[in-house]
DNA sequence: CCAATTTTTGACCAACCGTCAAAAAATAAT
DNA sequence: ATTATTTTTTGACGGTTGGTCAAAAATTGG
């Protein structure tokens, strides 16, 4: 049966309800301010209803990290779409990871909690699968992208590198920064203002120092992320800009 | 008065202790592990007496930090006297931090709890600042050897990129790569097993692509860094090396 | 030896996660 | 419509946190 039963209806719609509400509560508060209690009172239901929908808290921060990576990761899979040099695309998933940065803030709230404390393991195993599933998505749009570059002559790893190792540095450099960037004191001691673009430089330095053809210099990047701004991202366009 | 009096010497020699049990905890049991009545039980005093070293938690995590943050940039400030171009520096920097990193595991657990959640800012203000002291120490090692790269014509900064943003990226990607190279779920889609080595291709790539002269290529950094390890970090050399 | 001061203590509080028998609601059977 | 059965919801409860503070213990000074 396609069609769900009013009560699955209602089960459904608490579920979302409580991820709402989670992930508003670890927006404001923190980790540390994200009670289940909390979640119970905003939801005007029970603590118990609640441990219905999660074995525990780190199941629900992993259903959290599940729903939002999904976002991510629909926003690369439009990214490798864009039609242009595999450079090209590579920087359109470095717009694609900039607007889902801006446009779900609490991501990375939710991201850097379940890096930092073991908390994925104590999820259930279904919610750890998924989570692994959304991961290699993602880990396959930008792998794709790398060895669509060495395919198309623009780019050469010689062993013992690998094409993943190029992508281990994009996504420890994306990460790093922006938790790096997150800390005023850091960037009051860097003298750093603006760390989106300051990021955008970086990773273009970066593929540069690993002679991904055409390089930086020899190309106009800046426009060509305005024509993915355009043609693949115009409805978020707006995100961007502000 | 240069000699504490007894009780003085107690209380100093207490505060050790407390940091070390912290430590032993930290890295055991992770951050949730680390209860202050814990504590107290291990160095058998009460929960008061742990209180009235550190005003809360996050005042001891943050004095955690600031010992093993001092223990970095001492190697940093060792890295940076090595005789040799300022690039070769920057790879002695890397070389520092890599010992860094394998000296004192259990800093990966600090700094990173310290970053995420919102801890410092309830650590004492002395505590805050002496943080702060330490980390500009690492910053100015960091950007100083950078700005030897431009004086000495190796290295060209255009506008509107500052000497900052390459040390950011640095800081960024070395951060970064550590925390993600730490879940062993993401290094599998990678299929990354030896993630330092990985992140010392990537630093030099980096530095490739801001055309860091001499190139990666143009120099033999490998045994570059083997004259840093004897003649800077001999006596260092066996952690690294195992 | 006793009084003044400092240091140490652990009972105590509020908040937290997670459990589970009992209550309430929904469903099925008569 | 009424009763029996199943499912869902509840919130009191146990155990463990971080943090406080009056009272007890230890130290110091006279």
């Amino acid at each position: 049966m396609a069609t769900l039963s009013r009560k699955q209806r209602e089960i459904r719609d608490r579920e979302r309800l409580i991820l709402d509400v989670a992930r508003r509560l670890l927006l404001d508060k923190g980790y540390l301010g994200l009670s289940m209690d909390r979640i119970a009172a905003e939801i005007e239901y029970s603590k118990g209803t609640v441990y219905q929908h999660f074995r525990c808290k780190e199941d629900l921060l992993t259903a959290l990290a599940i729903q939002t990576k999904l976002k991510r990761v629909e926003l690369f899979e439009r990214a490798v779409t864009f039609d242009g040099r595999p450079r090209e695309r590579m920087t359109a998933i470095g717009a694609a990871d900039e607007i889902f940065a801006r446009r779900y803030p609490d991501y990375i709230a939710t991201e850097e909690v379940l890096y930092v404390q073991s908390i994925a393991c104590k999820a259930s195993e279904s919610n750890q699968e998924a989570m692994q599933a959304v991961d290699g998505r993602c880990v396959a749009a930008v792998c794709g992208t790398i060895k669509g570059g060495i395919e198309a002559g623009d780019l050469e790893i010689p062993p013992p590198r690998q094409a993943s190792e190029i992508a281990f540095g994009i996504w420890g450099m994306t990460f790093g920064s922006r938790i790096v960037g997150k800390t005023p004191t850091c960037m009051d001691q860097l003298g750093i203002t603006d760390a989106t673009t300051s990021l955008r430089r970086m990773q273009q330095a970066y593929l540069d120092g690993w002679n991904w053809r055409p390089l930086s210099h020899e190309w106009d990047y800046d426009s060509t992320r305005d024509r993915i701004l355009g043609e693949v991202f115009a409805d978020e366009r707006a995100a961007i800009t502000v």
